[in-house]
DNA sequence: ATTGGTTTGACAATGCGTTGTCAAAGTCGT
DNA sequence: ACGACTTTGACAACGCATTGTCAAACCAAT
C-alpha cells in the first residue's frame, strides 16, 4: 500500500469519520437537552442505562470495563449520583472496598422516564431512512470500533 | 407513531447511534496517539486542518462557525497555537479586535506530517471493506446529522 | 504465613467542550 | 451623529474523559 495516498476505502473512511465527529458532537448535545429536565445528562444516563441492563448488582469497575472507559469517569458519576438518591451502593461480601452499585427505585423511574423521552425523539429523527441503510451503517461503524479495539490493545 | 415503542428504524438508529459513541471515544484516542509525538492532538489537528483548508484568512469565530463548534473552545486552542509558532494572528484591517489565523510555515510543516501518518493508518483501517457500504454509513450518518442541526435550531 | 502481583477506590492534574458574562468593536436604522 | 443591536475576544465556571499516583484489599504461589 502507498503510503503517500489514500485507497478508494481510505478516502471514504475518512470522510465518514469526519461525519462520525460531528454527528458525535451533535447526539451528545441533544441527549444533554433531551433528559435535561429530568436531572440527567448524557454521560450520567448511559450508567443508569448499563446499571438496569445488568444481570445483577457490579462493582463500578466492572461497569466501567463493560463500558470501555476508565473507572474514574464512571466512579465521579456513580458517586454524584448515589449522593442524589439514584444509585445506591450495597456492601459487597466478597470485597470489602468494590461496593456493589444498583438502581434505587427512583433510579429506575428516572430511567423510564428517560427512554419514555428517547422513543418518540429517536422514531421521529430516523423516519423514512431504509432500515437496511441503518443496519449497514451500524455494521460499519462497529467494524471499524472493532477494528480500533484489537489495535489499542497491541 | 405510538410513544411508548419504538418503530423499527428507530430501534435501528439507536443501536447506531450506541456504536457512534464508542466509535468515537476510539477515534478520539486513535487520533490523538497518532499525532502525539507531532505536539498535536485531535482537537489541534482538526483546527489545523481548518486553516489549512480555508481559501483565505478568517477570524477565530468564522472558523468555529464553519466548524459548528463554539467560539472558545477553538479560541483557547487557537492561542496555545500561537504561542507555539504553529499558527499565526495578523491584524485584521476591518476589525480591529478579530484577528486573522493562518498557518506558519512550522504550522503547513506539521500539518503535512499528521496527513502523512494518517494516510497509511486509515488505509490500514478500512482494508477489506466495501466502498459502497462506507459510503451508504456515511450517508446514514451525514443525514442524521443534518436532521439534529435544524432541529437545534428551531 | 509471607511475598508479589492484581484489583479497586480515592485523589489530583490536564485536555476538551459548553455555558455564561463582560467590554470593546463594528453595523444598522433613524 | 445617535442609539440599539450584533459580533468578537477575554475570562471564568462547570461537565466530561484521560492519565497518573497512592494505599487498601484481594489473590496466587511458595
Amino acid at each position: 500500500m502507498a503510503d503517500e495516498k489514500w485507497s478508494e476505502a481510505g478516502e471514504a473512511v475518512t470522510a465518514l469519520i469526519l461525519d462520525v465527529f460531528r454527528l458525535n458532537g451533535r447526539l451528545q448535545l441533544a441527549g444533554d437537552r433531551l433528559v435535561a429536565e429530568l436531572g440527567l445528562t448524557s454521560a450520567r444516563w448511559q450508567i443508569l442505562g448499563a446499571l438496569a441492563q445488568a444481570d445483577k448488582p457490579e462493582s463500578v469497575a466492572w461497569h466501567a470495563r463493560n463500558m470501555g472507559v476508565h473507572r474514574q469517569g464512571v466512579q465521579r458519576i456513580v458517586n454524584e449520583l448515589a449522593n442524589e438518591g439514584i444509585i445506591e451502593l450495597l456492601p459487597n461480601p466478597q470485597h470489602k472496598r468494590a461496593h456493589l452499585v444498583v438502581l434505587t427505585s427512583k433510579g429506575q423511574k428516572v430511567y423510564e422516564e428517560a427512554i419514555a423521552l428517547q422513543v418518540p425523539w429517536v422514531n421521529d429523527l430516523s423516519e423514512g431512512l431504509a432500515v437496511d441503510d441503518i443496519t449497514t451503517a451500524q455494521e460499519v461503524i462497529s467494524l471499524l470500533r472493532e477494528r480500533l479495539l484489537t489495535a489499542s490493545n497491541s
